[in-house]
DNA sequence: CGGTAAGCGAGACGGTACGTCGCGTCTTAAG
DNA sequence: CTTAAGACGCGACGTACCGTCTCGCTTACCG
């Protein structure tokens, strides 16, 4: 296969062509940094180091600090359908706690932290990563909520942007409240936000509508 | 008698008092800066000139940037008491829509992702205001939800501490989204949070489950 | 004695006097440090400390490290008349001999290091400490020579201020030479060089000018 | 064999190497703030500016300010030979009127102050420069000295060593005097002193001891 | 198969912020 | 008016990290 004729296409460029591995081991190293020590205490020669490459390697592929662990938290997210399994209680359920488990993977949280912090202040990265990763994910929850309404279960005129953000809201608050402050591990805690989320969706009747 | 040293009392330390001017140039020029560049590009040495003061005067109140940043923020937040209009409506818009604004100002919100950051960086600083500040403010909320409830104008059996992350998570999550993305005002679209929230809370029932 | 009516004289300045003791314990405080430490990393802080007294207390009797140091050097000078014994030998051993001593002491050195160093930088203080106290050594040094001129021991047309130059800055050369580098002790070294002083002074005579 | 590391031979260190010419401005930008300001004003901040170079860049090569001011007077001193002009007074005048030029020079003399300061301190530096460059001045003073005795033209049991520091300490004494206290040109007192010192080597015997 | 263009590890470079320390001045309260 | 205590403005210190550069070497392709 080295010797392939060329076969057509864009014509590989000249010169050495990058090491793979080294990719690898570049995106690995920020990963395992970030979560252990986080996003300000990074540094760009600790990753270098780690995964035992020179600075300008990196340099080489990431124009930045932020870039890098951009790079590096996208290239761990796998798309994933939006459920369907015929009740919104079990849509909400089966959506919602992958996601939970996702948020408790430090690696995540730390992200989610930078995003926001990168974001506050102008970052042209935020909104790439938001456009890309965050809206893939809410228009799948979005069409999960529009198949419950065409089933009955969700009132019809509810405004299913806004009922995505107050869920994804509620969700992410879960894992962003500092783990000292937490009183139950995150993945319950999680649980019952569902549990809640569904007995609002589905329409509470507190003592009925009859007064 | 003349040298009895006044008993009791605090009975000021001895030396020369801090000056409290200094305190508050110190404290609004850190906000000023937060709100212009950031928290990542904001730096002691520009603290220190904006507030005509020595670098060592600001190091002297604060061993960190991180401790800075939170006492500047701290002291820019005023408690209230928790609103009791008499209806859950009444009380939620009294609650959220003050709240919301307070978001839309660029400092809390630059604030709210540095807490964000540090919170996962394991920082001591995002426990002490978390428990100092959010605690105060969910403890207004709750009552506000138990009156509700009271009342009847709320299912009785509902956990108001997760419902409270769940209003509170929505709320911020709006604030966090980047501008670029965000569609509508950041009040505006609040505002129908707020509704959102309040059809949920007292129970949606549009055009019933029948048909 | 302490409520003596005043007696006469230029009637003491109003206020609380200056404290004697805290005057010998600041020279004090500063000759050891000065051994201790050398000049440069000799810091007012640990002088005031040393001293157990505040800061501007010394800053009110010197206005500088330069002049403190200069202070507590000069305080331990005392003047001695030049020597008498009635012969040129007799006399030189009698003046070099306890200045030898004297440069053995740590303090005399140092302080001889930090007077080149403020010389070599214009400093307004090493002219006035030259003037002040080398001069009179210089000046006792001097008429010692003379009278070995008159009594026919040393050559008439000798330039006495010339000769001061090379006895004493050979000398001094003794005590600046590094400790490391020296093989004798110091005393030692001086009587030789007072010994060789003696030979060429009172006129070698190797072979005979016969030749 | 176009993978062998060059066998033996000093063969380059891996990275890029340090830039001569960065090496080549800070030592002249030491040298001559050196004279400007002297030592103690000297800042490596200044140093580093003045020769157009990151500060890092100046502390990666001298981890002090002594050491850069070592280095820096260091190379400019280059060896001579001994003269041997055949008689004692040739080679005296030929050997100290040059170091009397050196002396005049503000480099040379404010590093000797550094030199005297450093000692007194206890530094290492003190030491090694004396061993490396004071020595072998001496040494070949030394053998002029010698050079003089084989003649006849000195007294064979003058113990050469002593002489060395008695001419040596009688020369640096000039430089070392204030200039506000000097009254007239080094150059021209230097001379005074060598006819001095060669009025007293050769044996002196003016007008007998008879008159 | 030798040339050439790029990738690579290493590390120096200019710049900038950090957090500390010392200087010399000031402002208190106590005496 | 002195004293002890200590805050203040200033500015240097030595370190760390950023993002760029320059080395000598290696690796692929391309003629």
């Amino acid at each position: 296969m080295t010797s392939q004729p060329r076969s057509s296409g864009p014509s590989r460029p000249p010169g050495r062509p990058r090491d793979e591995q080294v990719d690898a081991a570049i995106l690995a190293a920020t990963r395992e940094l970030l979560v252990e020590v986080g996003y300000e205490r990074l540094t760009m020669t600790d990753v270098a180091a780690r995964a035992e490459v020179g600075r300008p390697t990196v340099y080489r592929r990431y124009a930045s600090k932020e870039a890098l662990v951009a790079a590096s938290v996208d290239a761990v997210r796998q798309p994933s359908p939006a459920p369907d399994t015929g009740s919104l209680r079990g849509d909400l359920r089966a959506e919602l706690l992958p996601r939970a488990a996702e948020l408790g993977e430090p690696l995540l949280l730390q992200f989610l932290a930078v995003l926001l912090v990168s974001n506050a202040e102008g970052s042209p990265f935020a909104q790439v990563y938001w456009r890309k990763a965050v809206a893939a994910r809410r228009a799948a929850f979005g069409e999960m909520l529009e198949r419950a309404q065409l089933r009955g279960e969700l009132a019809a005129d509810l405004d299913i942007d806004l009922l995505t953000d107050l869920v994804g809201g509620g969700m992410i608050y879960q894992a962003l409240r500092p783990a000292g402050v937490r009183d139950e591990p995150l993945a319950q805690r999680v649980e019952r936000v569902v549990e809640l989320v569904c007995r609002l969706l589905t329409g509470v009747r507190v003592d009925g509508p009859g007064s």
